[in-house]
DNA sequence: GCGTTGACCCGAA
DNA sequence: CTTCGGGCCAACG
């Protein structure tokens, strides 16, 4: 109806993502195998507003860098989030980004 | 219906 | 190291 399939997997999988962990676009839709590449991601990041419970704070780029930040209204909200959930952000760029990257084809694959 | 833009990624120069 | 180009899809004017 509203949303699109992919949309709704891409939200779920931002939904699962654990506390003090993120994850990056590219990783995200090539997990859903989404052709589209990670652009729609983002795009369906965007509408992560009309969405309850998606934590695009917890989604980065591939250098773990807080690319959306300046879309959470103010740009150190989205530090704030990740710090407060144990994600060390220096620079808007997540610190020891390999260490908390979350991978859902390995994560979920357990 | 076209052109531009967008919270991206990757490879090449 | 930086800069450029291609790709893929959706929404906006």
């Amino acid at each position: 109806m509203e949303q699109r399939d992919y949309f709704e997997e891409v939200y779920e999988v931002v939904r699962l993502i654990p506390k003090g962990r993120v994850t990056n676009y590219g990783t995200i839709a090539r997990y859903l195998s989404l052709r589209a590449g990670a652009r729609m991601v983002g795009w369906a990041m965007n509408g992560c507003h009309n969405r309850p419970d998606v934590p695009a704070h917890r989604v980065v780029n591939s250098v773990g860098v807080l690319s959306g930040k300046h879309f959470f209204g103010e740009p150190d909200v989205m530090q704030r989030l990740l710090e407060s959930e144990g994600v060390q952000v220096k620079n808007d760029k997540v610190v020891d980004f390999k260490k908390v990257f979350w991978d859902p084809a390995v994560e979920l694959a357990l």
